[in-house]
DNA sequence: CCATAATAGATGAAGCGTCAAGTAATGTGC
DNA sequence: GCACATTACTTGACGCTTCATCTATTATGG
């Protein structure tokens, strides 16, 4: 074992701000929509994205991935947004170990009634204190960590 | 309710990286602690901040602060890592119903063992995928997003 | 001083995520 | 075309965080 590559001060800065608003934006958000909309980040963020699939409706596996969750995660949470009826499960008919996830009325309206809440959320806490390059910079930046992270050898 | 101020496309790439960021990054800095050290990022939080402070003694309300946590989750957190033996707690000789939390010997050794693998873990995610310039957009962004999340009315 | 409020912390219940196992269907090698 | 591995998903248990509530101590107002 050589000697550990420390952090620069100046790392050190940007690690402790990082992993600051790592821990608290999403206690942030998660406070916003429980209290405006009785919904957890996660499955708010599922039901986006289904409203925003074709059909509004996706395989687990797909909506896993694309939700950033494990397949066991996600099948807890589809069991509850379809108790709450939001969402149902159907056989894909493709591949009969598959299931996709469909957006009902009630959610895709579920949807609708919480967004602009959440988006003014966001946008207060994140991009009004940006300017159009601080943007930029934060999508640069966020990428070239995600590359590092989806590039882990086992997840 | 007037029209929600929708965000534009750049600010939504950057949202959905940042979100993938802030979901991510967590569970595997999580996951790296969790095998090699066996101990939360949480607890390692805990156990360096307190290996920093003077004495390698904080008082509970201040070590909830400065690792962003309330009062109750450090509570709990500083129960375990009693009972494991990293922690004492000790009565405030200035305020009866204060407690400090003091890092023992055995919980300096574990900062001191553990540390290395974390900075490497951090540093392998983050600032290896970052040039210097990054780095100092990367603290600028985050401080602003802080500015904006410590402004809030009630946490 | 005395009542009230505020602060510091502890604790128990509840909810969610993770992990380990399990089932069922589908590929793959020989 | 039959074992074997992989994929897709479900389920139950456990641990941790949050929330509400509680105790104890310290400030503050009149």
């Amino acid at each position: 074992m050589s000697e550990p590559r420390w952090l620069t001060e100046n790392e050190q800065q940007a690690w402790r701000r990082l992993a600051a608003v790592v821990l608290k934006l999403p206690s942030e958000l998660e406070r916003q929509l429980q209290q405006d909309a009785d919904i957890s980040h996660y499955e708010y963020w599922v039901l986006a994205l289904l409203s925003e699939a074709p059909d509004r409706t996706l395989q687990l596996k797909d909506l896993a991935a694309q939700s950033n969750a494990t397949l066991s995660r996600l099948s807890h949470v589809v069991s509850r947004l379809e108790k709450r009826g939001w969402v149902t499960r159907e056989p894909c008919p493709h591949d009969a170990r598959a299931n996709n996830a469909v957006l009902t009325e009630e959610g895709w309206k579920k949807v609708v009634a919480t967004a602009p809440g959440h988006v003014e959320c966001v946008r207060s806490l994140v991009f009004d204190g940006l300017d159009d390059a601080d943007v930029d910079d934060l999508a640069r930046v966020c990428d070239a960590i995600l590359d590092r992270l989806d590039a882990r050898p086992q997840g």
